[in-house]
DNA sequence: CTGTATCCGCGAGGATACTG
DNA sequence: CAGTATCCTCGCGGATACAG
């Protein structure tokens, strides 16, 4: 990447590494439930249980695309009844340093995030002239 | 949030911060903008030609969006033609240190992800006892 | 217990045309 | 230049039923 500006390979579309990551992790549920298996392995329905308004089918397809993507390990023991393991990968796991300092970046800031909240500056049908974040005309 | 377990705070829904950061820039463009501010103000055509791919409606919308939730700021200057500049604001840039972080993650271990893709142990139609991840019966 | 299969509603987001 | 307004498609994800 030498030489490349960042407006550069952001507008590589498929080849940008932040468009890769949140086609994968970018869903509804899968950081919820690599947050879940980060202190350490855990069953189906463990997880079912600890994401409660995730649906069965939604659980499934997420473990299965966090594998398939290599960030966690599925282990299924031939018991009756079957009982399937999960737990994060090497490549999960090193996943988890940023991201863990993400979601303590928004659990220590979740006061202020909420509370930044307000009206923009332009409102539909509302003319822009009408709101104050105004600047001289250079 | 003392005493309070990690699989509590994540089944609170609309409490959790993790679905409030999510709701908030797990979009599929929140992110590019947040990164295309970050070396400083843009000018909203600078930014559509930063990202190609954005429709001119979703990138008012990610825009409004982003201002509305305190990240960024929105400077009109009442000129003819129109000028718009887009700026982090103290929030945005302090999301920016985590957020930083993971991008950085992300381009060193893009290699990586994309080799990580492959098979999931299980495959739909076909049975979980004709693949290998299999551990013995505890 | 750990899934699959099927149906379906809803909303994110693209395309296009128009405006101050 | 910097938007709005409108229409429309597509697929995420919920609900439900069934299976090994």
């Amino acid at each position: 990447m030498a030489g490349m500006m960042k407006a550069e390979w952001l507008a590589l579309g498929d080849a940008c590494p932040v468009r890769l990551l949140l086609d994968r992790i970018g869903d509804r549920w899968s950081v919820l439930v690599l947050t879940e298996l980060d202190p350490g392995v855990r069953r189906f329905s463990e997880l079912r249980r600890s994401i409660p308004d995730i649906s069965q089918r939604m659980l499934t397809q997420t473990l299965r695309s966090l594998e398939t993507d290599g960030f966690i390990s599925r282990t299924v023991f031939p018991t009756v009844p079957p009982r399937v393991d999960y737990e994060l990968t090497d490549l999960g796991r090193s996943l988890m340093v940023p991201l863990g300092g993400l979601i303590d970046w928004v659990k220590a800031n979740d006061a202020t995030v909420r509370g930044a909240r307000r009206q923009p500056t332009t409102m539909p049908g509302e003319p822009a002239s009408s709101r104050p974040t105004m600047a001289a005309a250079g």
